[in-house]
RNA sequence: GGCGCCAUCGUCUAGAGGCCCAGGACGCCGCCCUUUCAAGGCGGAGAUCGCGGGUUCGAAUCCCGCUGGCGCUACCA
């Protein structure tokens, strides 16, 4: 059998990384059997359409290196791909179920259905469609009052009144429901678009879907599912209800847990290939302990098989983990030019642009180890690309110059003596010198390093002190030193 | 209220009757390395496998009940 996978979001809003993990998953199995992924937009939601969302729905794609083989801006041999543009065949559906006398016309109004689950609701019932419609006399009414206000009316399903569906999940094994507690649904709205419940599955059988993942809050619409594959008489794909990501307070991931989006993460300096990994492990694992993955290990042994039932949380901390591993990770030239278009956009617009990609070069191995998050880039390297330092004064003598400014720049003018006295600029040199220069002082060498760290670079925490200082080179070095004499007054 | 899903260290997980008085990872705490910060190395704390009953010579693993968490209950997906 061919595998074809699809994910199916709706243009509602940013894509959230619940989603994204469910189009990973197809992605993964499509690609382990050497099937076919396919994108296809649910659009039949009008009042929540946001155009612009479309457009994020591909990039989002695109940045994890999903890559789609039908649908979206792709087309394909069972397109459309876009819901709206399938009207018609929901439509022949309904009227094949109308026709059967497995659905019925409903012209009930929003009012008369809002004011009975009002009062099912004061009377603690389970709140469900009365039936009115189902039977002829009940319709016959509606549709004279419907007719004479202007209304139209939806298509239901006539869900049998007793038994039992049971479908057998992939991940959850056999799921039964009781009949008995499932209303009449909608199929069709009063504007002639088709309910998720129909419309997934006419466009899961004209596009030869095998299987079908989606979230686990979809469990308790499977019986309504399970009555429409059988009256439409298509046979049901192989079904996975995937564990959902849930937020560190064990509610689903909202926005007040902080980033849902996966554009929030790229612009927080997560790199594509960190966050495939990560998002790979939420609900499924290799083995006992294999964390890094490579894309080609994961399509290699992806299956349904090793996905878990329960719920995870968002463990944004091994994310960031990770992601360190990944740059730390990255080939120097990718490495290179990954940190140079961070600073692009993250320096200060004094400095020119683009930012000399040969300083680039030669600062990347010096913060490599350092940076977690891309945005950190900028912070650990900002003072190669500035002229003027900006920093706290207080920063300079630090605690082990506490109250003592007068000895911290005694040394620090003995420090720009020694460096323009060097006969290369080298970091050993440097480091020998200042070392020697501390060793005569009877001071610390860790207390100078630390003066002449903030005094070259405005901050107390920067790559290794001699190799940048090496890169800066002499002249400015030796301005910045005796500048900051001048700070500590 | 009704229906349903889930249940192993704080978190992500391994575990499909004896290999487990439970392994790995993140985080946390020490120590080492060290010019700061990282990275790295070593070590540590951390789970009576939600609780209670069974089944079995033997259960984290099977069954039942309970509890808890979460979800669904729209002319949303």
């Amino acid at each position: 059998m061919d595998v074809r996978t699809r994910y199916a979001p709706s243009p509602t809003g940013v894509p959230h990384v619940g989603n994204i993990r469910t189009a990973l998953f197809d992605w993964l199995l499509a690609r382990h059997f050497g099937g076919q992924f396919i994108v296809r937009l649910e659009d039949t939601d009008r009042a929540r359409f946001i155009p612009e969302s479309v457009d994020g729905i591909a990039e989002s794609l695109r940045w994890l290196g999903l890559d789609w083989d039908e649908g979206l801006d792709r087309g394909g041999p069972y397109g459309p791909y876009t819901q709206s543009e399938r009207l018609p065949m929901y439509r022949a559906a309904a009227d094949r179920l109308l026709g059967q006398g497995d659905a019925y016309e409903c012209w009930c109004s929003s009012e008369r259905l809002d004011a009975m689950r009002a009062e099912q609701a004061r009377l603690k019932q389970p709140p469900r469609y009365d039936r009115r419609c189902r039977e002829d006399a009940g319709r016959a009414e509606a549709r004279r009052e419907a007719t004479a206000e202007g209304r139209g009316c939806v298509v239901r399903f006539r869900t049998p009144l007793e038994g039992r569906v049971s479908l057998d999940d992939a991940i959850h094994g056999p799921l039964t429901f009781d009949l008995s507690t499932i209303d009449d649904f909608i199929l069709l709205k009063s504007d002639g678009f088709p309910v998720y419940a129909l419309a997934y599955i006419v466009d899961d059988d004209a596009m030869r879907i095998s299987h079908v993942l989606r979230g686990d809050e979809w469990i308790p619409s499977v019986p309504r599912h399970l009555l429409v594959y059988r009256a439409l008489d298509v046979a049901v794909p192989v079904i996975a209800h995937l564990p959902r990501i849930l937020g560190p307070d064990g509610a689903k991931l909202s926005k007040r847990h902080g980033a849902t989006s996966v554009f929030e993460y790229r612009d927080q300096g997560y790199l594509p290939d960190a966050m495939f990994n990560f998002l790979g492990l939420v609900g499924w694992s290799l083995d006992d302990k294999t964390e890094i993955i490579s894309r080609e290990q994961f399509v290699a042994s992806f299956t349904l098989d090793r996905v878990v039932r329960n719920p995870a949380m968002f463990n944004i901390d091994k994310l960031t983990w990770m992601n360190g591993v990944y740059v730390r990770d990255m080939p120097e030239p990718e490495l290179v030019e990954t940190f140079a278009a961070w600073l692009d956009r993250g320096l200060p617009p004094s400095v020119p642009r683009p930012v000399d990609r040969g300083l680039v070069a030669r600062i990347a191995p010096l913060i490599r180890e350092r940076v977690k998050l891309l945005t950190e880039v900028v912070d650990y390297s900002d003072f190669f690309f500035l002229d003027a330092l900006e920093y706290p004064a207080d920063d300079l003598p630090g605690k082990a110059f506490a109250s003592k400014a007068a000895e911290a720049a005694a040394a620090l003018r003995r420090a720009v003596e020694v460096l323009a006295a060097l006969p290369g600029w080298t970091d050993d040199a440097i480091e020998a010198a200042l070392r020697l220069q501390a060793a005569d002082d009877g001071m610390k060498a860790g207390d100078l390093f630390s003066l002449v760290r903030v005094a070259v670079t405005g901050r107390r925490v920067t790559p290794p002190l001699f190799e940048s200082m090496e890169i800066l080179g002499r002249e400015r070095c030796l301005v910045r030193i005796e500048a900051a004499t001048g700070k500590l007054g």
